[in-house]
RNA sequence: AGAGAGGUGUCCGAGUGGUUGAAGGAGCUAGCCUGGAAAGCUAGUAUAUGGGUAACUGUAUCGAGGGUUCGAAUCCCUUCCUCUCUGCCA
């Protein structure tokens, strides 16, 4: 959420920055003004009567002392008066508080200043692309069609036992998945992550932290019984270790890296391109997680997405990374690199990782804070990024590495697989 | 799931209705002392949100929320968490 007292300050600023969402926020912006102005003329006149009143509670213990019961009385009866004026000041700031909350949530972050505009995918920005792009042999086939060949994901079999985008893994493509599991936490670990494990379901105050909520209510799976949500990513439950702390500046940067299933409802979204692993209700993600100090959160997101980058490169993948346009940005976000791993049998780019800095958007609500060396505490900066996402680039490998002899495990993989084909 | 005990500042720990934002100690920071260090001495040392150019200052916060009262860390209710015992269980 963005912070009300750089909106006071900067209104036109955010209006522009907004309107590179495509988004009219001056309306928004003026409502969230009014209502700030209105919070702060309550606070300071329920503050006043708050201290006359105490001062009388003072005044009257002191009389109760000396005995003079008689001037005690006469001004319990003005202190209750004024109790009661509070108490209706107290519930009109409730109320105005809790409206400004509410307008805050509705507005997105601010996009970055390299961030360009745009209103889809189509405007997103392509920044670099690696890796030769395979020459498939005669009769290759899309990873839908090769994971039935070789018999590695059951996607009936999952809707049998649940529904349709819960896949089966078996055999060696169970292994597989375990092994990319491994290797991306392995490089993760390596380049400085702190591996954690962490909750599958969260909190309403969680999902509210990282920016879930209130935006993606519905893309959520909802435990309405304990109240609980599957999370969409292990960003939420990592990120949210760091809720309502406030670290050392010593302690910066933090490098948190987790494995999680993930969850997503994925409502509305299934369209023509959706087949096989494009899309799926339960998959398994490799997330990091940053959090820097705001001077050195750029230089931090594009470590980040050099370490991806070296990902890559290890597992021979042809991969281009994009800057995401103001347009197709998340609503958390202020900068979006997301790469996209080429599927060359079915002629086209499927995303595989998001790679994102949130500045303080996500740390304004989570109440995550730094104090400095100055002793001053301010928001830290957020970033997180998937290391990897695993079902694209399962179909990635499946498709670039496939011969007419069976699918080859990249080099990187072997020692975790234990096999080097699939066949 | 049931019974009991408890949750106070960075930490330990006092405090059962009245200048208590909170004794005392430890830690930390700065200064004094020292050739240097230790010890000792002195001062400072929470968070949020307002007002003020600033110095400064109002308000709220003793797990959380509500109530009683002129006044609550202290009394009452609800709730969360931790520990111990019992039960259940992968």
């Amino acid at each position: 959420m963005l912070q009300i007292a750089f909106i006071r300050e900067n209104q036109e600023k955010v209006i522009q920055a907004l309107a590179k969402r495509n988004l009219d926020a001056k309306d928004m912006i003026e409502t969230v003004v009014a209502l700030d102005e209105k919070r702060r003329a309550t606070q300071v006149e329920l503050d006043t009567i708050l201290a006359e009143s105490n001062k009388l509670s003072k005044d009257i213990g002191e009389l109760m002392k000396s005995g003079e019961k008689a001037k005690a009385e006469i001004l319990k009866e003005k202190s209750t008066q004024l109790r009661e004026k509070g108490k209706e000041l107290t519930e009109a700031l409730n109320v105005v508080s809790e409206e400004l909350t509410q307008e805050l949530y509705k507005l997105p972050n601010t996009p970055a200043d390299i961030v360009p505009q745009g209103k889809s995918a189509d405007d997103n920005v392509n920044v670099f692309q690696e890796g030769d792009i395979p020459v498939l042999h005669e009769g290759a086939l899309p990873h839908w069609d090769l994971i039935k060949k070789y018999d590695i994901i059951d996607f009936e079999l999952g809707t049998k036992i649940t529904a349709p985008g819960f896949p089966v893994y078996k055999g060696k493509g169970a292994k597989l998945q375990r092994a990319l599991i491994s290797y991306f936490l392995d490089k993760n670990t390596d380049a400085g992550y702190q591996e954690f494990q962490v909750p599958h379901l969260v909190n309403e105050a969680s999902g509210y932290g990282t920016g879930q909520l209130p935006d993606k209510e519905g893309q959520m799976y909802h435990d309405a019984k304990d109240d609980l949500y599957l999370i969409p990513t292990a960003e939420v439950p990592v990120t949210n270790i760091y809720r309502d702390v406030i670290l050392q500046e010593s302690e910066l940067p933090v490098m948190a890296t987790g494995y999680t299933p993930c969850f997503r409802r994925e409502a509305g979204s299934w369209g023509a391109h959706v087949r096989g692993l494009n899309r799926l209700h339960q998959f398994d993600k490799v997330e990091i997680v940053r959090i820097e100090h705001p001077d050195k959160s750029h230089e931090a997101l594009d470590g980040m997405v050099e370490h991806v980058k070296d990902i890559m490169r290890e597992l021979g993948l042809p991969f281009r990374i994009l800057r995401l346009c103001g347009g197709d940005m998340g609503f958390a976000s202020a900068l979006t690199y997301d790469f996209e791993v080429f599927s060359t049998a079915q002629d086209r780019w499927l995303e595989i990782s998001s790679v994102s800095n949130f500045e303080t958007f996500q740390a304004n609500r989570l109440k995550l804070r730094f104090k400095g060396k100055d002793g001053k505490t301010q928001l830290a900066h957020t970033l997180n990024g998937s290391s990897l996402a695993l079902p694209r680039v399962l179909a990635g490998i499946l498709e670039n590495y496939q011969t007419p002899e069976g699918i080859v495990i990249p080099e990187v993989l072997r020692k975790y697989t234990g096999f080097d084909i699939i066949n």
